[in-house]
DNA sequence: GTCATAATAGAAACACGTTGCAGTTTCGAA
DNA sequence: TTCGAAACTGCAACGTGTTTCTATTATGAC
């Protein structure tokens, strides 16, 4: 193994760094439109303008590749976000006004959401960097909300605190699963959401 | 659409009823062998002994004919664990106790976990049925742990009681599949269910 | 500027899920 | 027993993820 393929903190020229822009562009647009089906690596090669070999160079399989993408998508709706205060006078409320925001925003592009979420239930060991980095993002986003504006930069949250968002995680991914796979609707989704987070923090 | 796949309700003559129990026995088997990739439908419809148009008039898929394996799974130890009363002195207690034994049941046989797992997280609403089937089984079996001995053949369990198994199946779920990943060890596995439930049993 | 090395393009080939079809067998009704 | 429909077999073919190979192009050391 003398060559390994490009990560994101190994992005070398410019050149390539705009190839890698261009191929997770490319994703994003053809499973905006179609869904994980239509995430077809020719297709992305393709739209990308590169060879099909070179974008098997830059990410190894079609999970690294949406796992990359929705890694991406989450580093841009966080920094943008940013740090504004959740409102909300419980914690209950605040994780539950969260979450629905969340919702509607994966509702208003159900494909791509479909695409990546069925991409992080597939992944497997070989992408676990990708994958912790979206649950860091998601444990943080939640022990946030759960803490309101107790909340202070850099302090570290109770282990309760994470227990508690992990679990929510977990409810929510369990949700979404169901929602993309058509076996719920959005409604029955928001429902079990918000009856599992009072239980949790009733 | 004049002819439909056989359901496991309208089973038709015995001779069918046996094919499809091939079928089944040649998709655990392969299942544990290798896993999700080791039950290829050319395999599968080898080791059972009919062609491969047949196995997909049984099941229209490789995922219909995972989770229909799982279901069957189910049914078996379900009526083999049949009705023990569980052992434990607290509601926490006793489905931490079910859900140990049910984990290292399915450690036993990491490959046909993982092969099962996979199917059921990627099933779509096509397969919503046999999802149903597998989903009221867990359901139930949780329910009936919380209740310990207070349980009553065919009584209803309370909405909190549903809500709280519901929880837990959707952490359980999590924690399988990154189990099965290789995102997680068995011990992150336990220990992460236990303190779950604890959470929304205390 | 030259050259060795790595990266890319382009295209063929392979693997496996899935579909379609022609011929054969099974089964139930008359 | 005979007949027609449904089920089954065997096999070829297609689509898409993945691999592989050769020719070409970019890059960086000297």
């Amino acid at each position: 193994m003398t060559t390994n393929s490009l990560t994101a903190e190994d992005l070398g020229s410019a050149a390539q760094r705009d190839r890698r822009r261009r191929i997770l562009d490319a994703t994003i647009a053809l499973a905006s439109k179609g869904g994980f089906d239509a995430v077809q690596m020719r297709a992305v090669a393709e739209q990308a303008d590169v060879a099909l070999g070179t974008l098997y160079r830059y990410f190894p399989s079609k999970i690294h590749l949406l796992v990359s993408a929705l890694a991406r998508q989450f580093d841009d709706t966080s920094s943008m976000v940013g740090r504004r205060t959740v409102p909300g006078d419980t914690p209950a409320d605040r994780v539950i006004y969260v979450l629905r925001r969340a919702t509607r925003g994966m509702q208003g592009d159900a494909n791509l959401t479909e695409a990546l979420t069925r991409a992080f239930m597939f992944a497997d060991a070989s992408v676990a960097t990708e994958i912790h980095v979206v649950g860091m993002q998601l444990t943080t986003m939640l022990t946030r909300s759960i803490k309101g504006d107790a909340y202070v930069e850099g302090e570290q949250p109770s282990d309760e605190d994470v227990a508690i968002a992990r679990v929510i995680s977990d409810v929510w991914l369990s949700a979404l699963v169901s929602w993309v796979t058509g076996r719920e609707t959005a409604e029955d989704v928001a429902d079990h959401i918000e009856t599992a987070v009072r239980l949790v923090l009733r």
